[in-house]
DNA sequence: GTGAAAGCGCTAACAA
DNA sequence: TTGTTAGCGCTTTCAC
């Protein structure tokens, strides 16, 4: 059997409350008292229960992460930023994957995660009509990169509105009129503040701000948002035959699809298609073109996410704090793939301050 | 306060052993008694509290996976394959990053992951002089992708010598003759059994196979495997002015970097030089051209491993069965970069049977 | 096939 | 500053 508190008591003559108060550096023990408990850990090797401290104080020290799929560089970024944040704070990360499935985000929703503290979400699917859901969540959660509006529940997401004009606006600067966006998603009310709508909405305001006449064909709709549909959608967009001179993609993912379909048809990446992505990940400035992005500042939102879930769970349940919106700052990264340099630095920058209006 | 099993044992009017013989699809429960005990189940919304389970039982369905960093391909699509794993059998996956670290990884190795029953170890930095440590694991422990030879711990690996001689076969198969190497590591007799060792023995055994002169220069030492490496290797390659018509890029990642360095030389793939990486990451098939690849059997070796896992932890902890060594089987995925079309299908498959040879 | 009793290891509340 | 008491929710043991 493993060695309790209760060993470690007796080795150093104490009782094991305060062996507790030791292990969990409670003020009020005395320096002698905490050096003999230590001792006696150190000789003992004693390791903390998890379990029974759960059980018994309600906390599990872990922390749940859903997201759609791992295997999406979005996603595995993500994951990879919110563990390293978690862990800063000596939490773990449950990572879960809900695969774009509807009845499992809600579900999720229902009960939380077993075994955690709270929850990080990055829905898929959820939508406006799962917003009462939301209301009903009696466990610390924080959404991810998704703004369900008026929800109740905290958020950290990203400028999507102002970011996708800030790329597209980097577009027009090129010279180029003729601008594709390819990653719109299906008309869908349920999903109107969904980030492939805010980002439609930055692309033609930028669009409308520059004074260029807005073509509903260079609008292409694709979902889901992997490499293999951007290609597709850009494979489809050059036969259609319509003229563009640049391509703004909603996901880099979209974006590496989008170079390869260019380059098959014998397109040059930037000199006859500007292409810009969003999401800056990793492999972004190594294809070849380099694929210029938005940077969403996966660290920001990370950091800020776990902080904030960590508020919440330190609140406790019965806590009904107002909820927060917060948007993490961005950066427009150029690259080859829109005339910039192999490796970029940023040319347009929302940080500090980032703008913090409602929709952007 | 949520609802425990004593409240439903109060409204099915059983005692709360019993309950928990529903819960836990224990045999020797009349059907009337289920199904009333169910239904006050439902009615009361009762959710069974896993740190009471863990502490009682010692079991907290919880197993850990331990990786380098999720943000490389490799290791997020192999923690997609786990976790998808796990869920099968009802288990949840706590994903610790250990970035590369020793002192992480020792300490992991000294005292598991707390909150977990088990842990699947991708190791990085760990080599033959830690052979020792694993004596003294005292928690369920299946090693990933590494082999530390003699280890008294249960491997899932892949045929890092024969899947590397395929791959390099394949290129002379193409009539390349001057083919070079990237990824291997600095002479390092800790890592004797290490991936990198094995895949360059792989390569040596193809060429001197066939009858080719081995050129030690045309091996490229590269630590770590990032793409940016690749491309660095690649250069510095380029640069020596050595001649050379194939590269092997010992992963995916490395050869990614290696396409782009090439693209920016102006040699052009495959006509000029032919590449083949190894580990078949999802963007490998969307490239510019394609890059060929080693699958590696991800799905396979994520099942067997948590498969085993779940073994050794039923086995319970006094158990001293036998180390187990599994090697999943590869294909080889000629695409654009070696000649092959965009989306390949495996030239050369070593897929049932997977030969077990020792360090093959 | 079901129940009663005990206790897993820890910490909150209170007492000293 | 430290100790005592009690019990978190569950499952194990053994009795019936």
């Amino acid at each position: 059997m493993a060695v309790t508190m209760r060993d470690v008591a007796i080795l150093a003559r104490v009782s094991p409350k305060t062996v507790s108060n030791v292990v969990n550096d409670h003020p009020n023990v005395h320096p002698d008292t905490r050096a003999r408990v230590q001792q006696a850990i150190a000789e003992l090797g004693y390791r903390p229960n998890h379990s029974a401290r759960g059980l018994r104080s309600g906390r599990t020290g872990v922390i749940g992460l859903a997201v759609p799929e791992l295997r999406q560089a979005y996603f595995a970024e993500l994951a990879d930023a919110v563990i390293a944040a978690a862990a800063k704070r000596g939490l773990s990360v449950i990572v879960g994957q809900l695969g774009g499935d509807r009845e499992h985000e809600i579900e999720l929703l229902t009960h939380g995660l077993p075994q955690t503290d709270g929850l990080l979400f990055s829905p898929e699917r959820l939508g406006t009509e799962d917003r009462d859901l939301l209301a009903y969540v009696d466990f610390p959660l924080v959404m991810l990169g998704e703004w369900i509006f008026g929800g109740p529940t905290d958020h950290v997401t990203m400028h999507n509105v102002s970011a996708a004009r800030a790329a597209v606006e980097h577009l027009i600067s090129l010279g180029r009129r003729r601008i594709a966006v390819i990653g719109a998603h299906p008309d869908d009310e349920t999903r109107v503040m969904g980030p492939s709508n805010l980002r439609i909405q930055g692309y033609r305001e930028a669009l409308a701000a520059a004074g260029i006449e807005h073509d509903p064909r260079l609008e292409r709709v694709v979902a889901p948002w992997h490499p293999e549909d951007g290609a597709d959608a850009a494979r489809q967009l050059i036969e259609s035959g319509l003229e563009f001179d640049a391509i703004f993609t909603l996901t880099d993912a979209l974006g590496l699809g989008a170079l390869r379909a260019l380059g098959e048809a014998g397109r040059v990446v930037p000199d006859d298609v500007a292409v810009i992505g969003f999401d800056n990940i990793t492999i972004s400035h190594l294809t070849m073109p380099s694929l210029s992005s938005i940077d969403p500042g996966r660290t920001e939102i990370a950091e800020t996410a776990v902080g904030m879930l960590v508020e919440r769970i330190e609140w406790g349940a019965g806590s009904s704090r107002p909820a927060r919106l917060h948007k993490a700052a961005f950066d427009v990264i150029v690259r080859e793939s829109s005339g910039g340099m192999a490796s970029a630095t940023p040319k347009t920058s929302s940080r500090q301050p980032a703008p913090q209006t409602l929709n952007g």
